[in-house]
RNA sequence: GGAGGAUUCGCCUAGUUGGCCUAGGGCGCACGAUUGGAAAUCGUGUUUCGGGAAACCGAUCAGGGGUUCAAAUCCCCUAUCCUCCGCCA
């Protein structure tokens, strides 16, 4: 969410942002016009009820007469004074939903343009060269008896899997790896909740009634979330934290579920994109002032991850028009997938700045005492896609796959072998 | 699912025949006095949000609605927690 105040004194930060996320920048009029007829309505409603508060309490000093002509008084004010505040409060809540509409300012250093303009910041190692046929995740998946699509199917419909066996020791061990390293690095591990309410969701900055990748259960008016980061945003709703205390780092293991709606014909084979995954998800909560360092401490701490695995990979900065509603600058790490010769999505981490804690009403008190808006981030530490890098960058002319060597510990296997 | 009880300014709590509640007290915290320094003691301050340069004004007693000139206080609905009953793993 906007800060009203602030884009009063600068509304050309607002627009540029608009047109850089390739948005409509008339938005900003619209909004300061509607700001300022409620705060106009605002103040009547206030000077009104000031003066019948006064009248009310000299009713009860007065008597005869003159009590009857207050008394009139009174109830003349009383009847302005509820209509007074039902105009204030119809343009608020127009101001609301048109600001809750608004998304983040994007950081001027994103760079310009849509979902191909992307800027490559990095290389990190080398795909491997085969000396054979290398076969895709869901091959060397069946082989090892460590992927069941078809049942996946069959018990719950497409984009549905079982990990089983050694799929499933794996998916364990890496997430187990990560949460470890989380821990090591000061967070503390979370297991959230995968239901939240409304105000959860749409505080975290997802539309409820448009998003189409959202699981409803409107029986309950309760929603699945596509990310722990929807829960440890929630978190600390309607909290103040503890300013000296900052940041407050959460490493968060959750089942993740998503509709993939529109996303026919994408990705078909295999747990690339699924309906349900597992993912370990970093989220902070920092001072705006050191939310770009931690962005960059998230970042790496991903790479870690990645460089653990052994995966070679690349990262992107996310151009201006291709960022979600919250992030105003996002980080991918994209694994080399040696089945389809191209780098994919293992991790994101995005800087939401305010916007989340706005909307969240989080918190924290600084040193002088003061609350003010924390700044929110997040980042992926491990998901189960990143089987399908390791599956694939690992494997051997026989099928096996060798399990990198900080794994190991965790899924308590040197390599994989194939079942038969 | 049913029946009761609870929800007050960070924490504990006063307040329920509606009107100096403009919410009192304690703890904690901050600043000051005292002290060689500290403890103790004393004093002052301390909900949050919005508007305003400020003085100040308005809102805020779980949330929403209602009664009234006037609601922490009365009525209705909702949420959460606790107790009991039922049902289920």
């Amino acid at each position: 969410m906007i800060d009203l105040r602030t884009l009063r004194e600068d509304p050309d930060r607002l627009r540029a942002s608009q047109r850089a996320r390739g948005e409509d920048d008339t938005v900003v009029d619209t909004l300061l016009s509607l700001d300022e007829r409620r705060r106009s309505a605002l103040g009547s409603f206030e000077s009104l009820r000031a003066e019948q508060k006064n009248v009310g309490k000299s009713v009860s000093k007065a008597s005869g007469d003159e009590r009857q002509a207050l008394l009139d008084r009174a109830k003349d004010l009383a009847a302005q004074v509820k209509a007074a505040e039902a105009e204030a409060e119809q343009l608020g809540a127009e101001l609301e939903a048109m600001t809750m509409a608004v998304p983040n300012i994007v950081d001027p250093a994103a760079p310009v343009g849509g979902e191909d303009d992307y800027v490559v910041l990095d290389h990190v190692g080398t795909p491997r060269e085969f000396d054979f046929t290398p076969r895709d995740h869901l091959e060397l998946g069946e082989l090892l008896g460590a992927i069941d699509m078809e049942r996946g199917a069959k018990v719950s419909g497409s984009r549905f899997f079982f990990l089983r066996g050694a799929g499933a020791r794996l998916q364990l061990g890496l997430l187990n790896m990560a949460m470890q390293q989380a821990v090591e690095a000061g967070f503390v591990p979370m297991i959230t909740p995968v239901l939240v309410k409304p105000e959860s969701m749409q505080g975290t900055g997802f539309t409820i009634a448009h998003d189409s990748e959202i699981y409803r259960l409107p029986e309950d008016d309760l929603y699945l979330v596509g990310t722990s980061e929807v829960p440890l945003a929630a978190y600390h709703a309607d909290e103040i934290l503890d300013g000296s205390q900052l940041p407050y780092r959460y490493a968060g293991w959750s089942s993740c579920f998503r509709r993939e709606a529109g996303s026919y014909g994408k990705d078909t084979r295999g747990i690339i994109r699924v309906h349900q995954f597992d993912k370990v998800e970093m989220f902070s909560y920092c001072k705006p002032e050191d939310s770009a360092e931690e962005h960059q401490r998230l970042l790496a701490w991903e790479k870690q991850m990645l460089d653990k695995c052994e995966l070679p990979y690349r990262v992107i900065d996310t151009a201006a028009g291709d960022l979600g509603m919250s992030a105003a600058r996002k980080f991918d790490c994209e694994g080399w997938i040696p089945s389809q010769g191209r780098y994919r999505e293992l991790t994101s981490t995005s800087n939401c700045t305010e916007f989340q804690a706005r909307r969240l009403k989080v918190r924290f008190r600084d040193e002088d005492g003061k609350p003010r808006v924390v700044s929110t981030l997040n980042g992926t530490l491990a998901t189960t896609r990143w089987i399908v890098a390791i599956l694939e960058n690992h494997q051997q002319a026989d099928g096996s796959v060798v399990v990198p060597k900080a794994l190991r510990p965790f899924v308590g296997l040197d390599v994989l072998e194939p079942v038969k």
